[in-house]
DNA sequence: TTTTTATATTCCTGTTTTAGAATATTCCAC
DNA sequence: GTGGAATATTCTAAAACAGGAATATAAAAA
């Protein structure tokens, strides 16, 4: 069950892989362009892309020669999801704890 | 830059660590406790935490004994910020092209 | 058809990560 | 103080991972 959001995460755990995320907001991206911009080898540039493409984060497109990188945002929604649902239920045990601390605060001056 | 990130990733690109973040959600725990919840042993549930700790997920307060580790929600926060920041523009891609998409549909059907 | 370009894959090596076992530390109960 | 409970740390072996270099593949250009 976490297995699959824990495969997530470690797709995104790399700062090469964050930076190529990064470009590809924007725009789609052939390897080689990437390469280049991060300044980093071809074929670490198209590992890289085969992890993110192995955890749905990216599509590719062959076009002849060449293969296009484009984004998969809607593949960062369970991400979204689970955050969503972790913070909520701790944030209202946060507020509760503030209360009860304001409250004891109180009882104390009186 | 993305560094930082990064390791926020990492901490949580692990399933136990994970199951840990989903029983913090709604209350406080001890070491034994999670270990016992979870099915593995002190030992690894102490790492785990720790790698936790390091990454400013939780918070622990000493106990006598025992150790109390409670859910940082904030720390997620800059995942959330990051999802939202990749997600908003390729969003607005995704739109674009559909639309061209739409657009190219109905000129060939004319 | 030979050469060049773009990309992927494989092989190797050093590093990191994980789990288990053993050990250390600290506090509590007696 | 001795023994036991709760936790952290260290050590070790196995698996996963990142980067570099070399190689493979397939398409384009000449």
């Amino acid at each position: 069950m976490e297995e699959k959001l824990a495969s997530l995460f470690q797709a995104l755990a790399d700062p090469n892989r964050l930076r190529m995320i990064e470009l590809l907001r924007k725009q789609e991206w052939t390897v080689g362009m990437m390469a280049n911009q991060l300044g980093i080898s071809q074929p670490q540039t198209s590992k890289h892309l085969r992890i993110l493409y192995d955890a749905g984060l990216v599509t590719v497109t062959i076009d002849a020669n060449r293969r296009r990188y484009a984004l998969k945002s809607q593949a960062l929604e369970p991400l979204d999801a689970w955050q969503t649902y972790i913070a909520r239920e701790t944030d209202r045990l946060n507020r509760l704890e503030s209360f009860l601390a304001e409250s004891q605060r109180e009882e104390n001056q009186s």
